[in-house]
DNA sequence: TTGTACGCGTTATCAA
DNA sequence: TTGATAACGCGTACAA
């Protein structure tokens, strides 16, 4: 049906061996064959099968990249972050034939099972590398699954890179995850400050006079949502201010755990109101939920930041075009998927202990304010 | 190094045929061998090898989605969508270990040589499907490359379709593009009713009152663009308002081209504010321009809506929570992604005609009002 | 520098 | 209902 290497080969009048090294680029080939090949490949329009030659080579072109929700800018942002280092154009050499990656993005909707799925769908195509993006649920059990999995992808040759989660070594229990076998070189990992970010906005806070302040948290039991609400009670704790205590009903009543969507931010800022009528500032667990809590208490009739602060956290693109603009943590995502493509590719060294921590800046904006006297 | 069908047929006690069989469940195959085959699946932890039944089957699981750039929403959402229908858990019967597709997501950054580019890749993975999603540049020659590389995918047995995308045979000058030949049917298209939804949005302008309208259209030349700024000077026209004649220099004057970005609406507005002072109104071809529009009217000190009205379009899921809350026209994108994954799979009948046009309603919101008398 | 020959792991055809 | 067996199209030792 479609044109092969052999109709190549004898347009060309070489072998098919000869027209596969020309396409490579990995044999020494003469100057002179090579053109008459890369002639006959134009004529006949020659596509190169992608199955048949990952089936020979026992790899694939294509790179897995796991995300909690493709909608979602947070993931969006750094996909296209790993994506422009990845394919066409990324900033090689100029039309190589060879090497040109794809994507294919894995909508996981944060389930650990999906999580799982995918990474044996992945293994199955032999992709070349994979990686996972955000945070994670922090069931031992899953992180066990998880990490047996991701030896299964390495020992096939897969490259692993965690672009926004922790190591799995680092189980909050401090234990490593899964059997204690063999388990080889864990994988790079590019994680980001969110306890420091966390803990420098909720000290904005602080010494803007606010002592009395709701916090909206993501789901439990993640790694992202955990680290931030630690951060948050680090501050508070250093202050001495209401709600820094873990365990402490004072601590449960300041925080709200939801979704990271706008209603969870809507619902939950509406409930610590009803809990704690004297707030006078609300952290969020990420933009998105900080305007939905920015909506339900402008209905309230509260104004922002006159009545009550808010703030979020990632300094997602709208943010800025909030009302008012928000003040929030600028965490690098484009950096981060950059530089988790490239490690993907092999194209930039692993650093030092596999693991770097990318810093995360407080954004002052018009959001936050001090206390009505 | 890994397991094979082969190793599994020895474990089972069968042949690799009916192994095969078992697990694409296109044959009949005994109950009884069928949990032999599955137990000796599940123990000796057997993963399909992707390339290799593709190669066979001469299809892949892989279906392509082509964005302008997947960490702009317009497009996340979308491509959330699609992969929403194609993926694991899509909603077909759960735990179906067979059939399961993967998106690619291609960002050619609307350029149409990657768009091309892409194609070939796509071409070249034995994609099951492509959808190509937005917008494109309404150069013939492109709309011709582009048709001959969808006749050839289509050819291959990969599904094309079209989501937000005018089917090809609507060149603007009314001739099909490319050669004359065979061309089979053109690939199924979805489009959104960019000119009503644009007609309709000035429409709302002029009723408030408002006769000096600025317009920040999109990049020249691409079929969103055009079909948006068409349907804002056929409503300035019915109304014999300023600009609604195309060619005259008023009409330039009022519109001032640049990108989908934020920095275009910033720049923009503060361009058209030169060339026409007493502005009563802005329509941005987008959210994302109208909300840089607002930043640099905000920051000439202009009062939105009170000294000047801005609307915006596609109701991306931040144009609510901007200051103020934006007037703009709803896009149905998670429905048409939705669809566009269906149709890619061939589970949902493509609509009479190949073509659907989805509607685009007028959102009022606190960003327009009537101009100052 | 080039050609030969075999293997990669599945699917599909044809018998049984 | 199941089993041989021949493709599928390319990469790569090995030989020349």
């Amino acid at each position: 049906m479609s044109v092969t290497l052999a109709d190549v080969a004898a347009r060309a009048g070489v072998s098919a061996a000869t027209v596969s090294r020309v396409l490579n680029g990995n044999y020494p080939v003469a100057g002179s064959t090579r053109s008459r090949v890369l002639r006959a490949v134009d004529e006949l329009e020659y596509v190169v099968n992608g199955p048949a030659s990952a089936l020979a080579a026992a790899t694939s072109d294509l790179v897995g990249v796991l995300v909690n929700d493709i909608a979602d800018p947070f993931f969006g942002v750094m996909a296209s972050a790993i994506q422009s280092q990845i394919g066409p154009d990324g900033d090689h050499d100029a039309e190589a034939p060879h090497g040109q990656k794809m994507a294919i993005i894995c909508n996981t909707g944060g389930s650990p099972e999906r999580e799982l799925t995918y990474l044996t769908l992945l293994l199955r195509q032999r992709a070349a590398a994979v990686v996972l993006t955000g945070g994670t649920v922090e069931d031992p059990e899953h992180l066990g699954a998880l990490a047996t999995r991701l030896r299964r992808l390495e020992a096939g040759g897969t490259r692993v890179v965690l672009c926004g989660r922790q190591p799995l070594t680092a189980a909050p229990d401090g234990a490593a995850p899964g059997p204690e076998e063999d388990q080889g070189p864990a994988p790079v990992a590019l994680t980001f400050d969110n306890f420091g970010g966390a803990r420098r906005l909720t000290g904005h806070l602080l010494d803007l006079g606010h002592r009395r302040i709701g916090y909206l948290a993501g789901p439990a039991a993640r790694t992202t949502t955990r680290q931030r609400l630690d951060g948050h009670r680090a501050a508070l704790a250093a202050a001495g201010a209401a709600g820094g205590e873990p365990g402490t009903p004072e601590a449960e009543r300041l925080t709200v755990h939801g979704g990271y969507d706008r209603a969870s931010g809507y619902d939950g800022a509406l409930e610590l109101l009803r809990r704690e009528p004297g707030l006078t500032a609300v952290v969020a667990a990420n933009d998105t939920v900080a305007l939905g809590a920015c909506a339900a208490l402008r209905e309230r009739g509260l104004r922002i930041p006159g009545d009550i602060s808010v703030a979020g956290f990632d300094d997602l693109p709208f943010a800025i075009d909030a009302a008012p603009a928000l003040t929030t943590v600028r965490i690098p995502l484009h950096e981060a998927g950059a530089r988790a493509g490239r490690l993907a590719l092999g194209r930039e060294e692993a650093p030092a202990g596999r693991t770097t921590t990318l810093p995360a800046d407080l954004m002052v904006r018009a959001s936050t304010a001090p206390p009505r006297p």
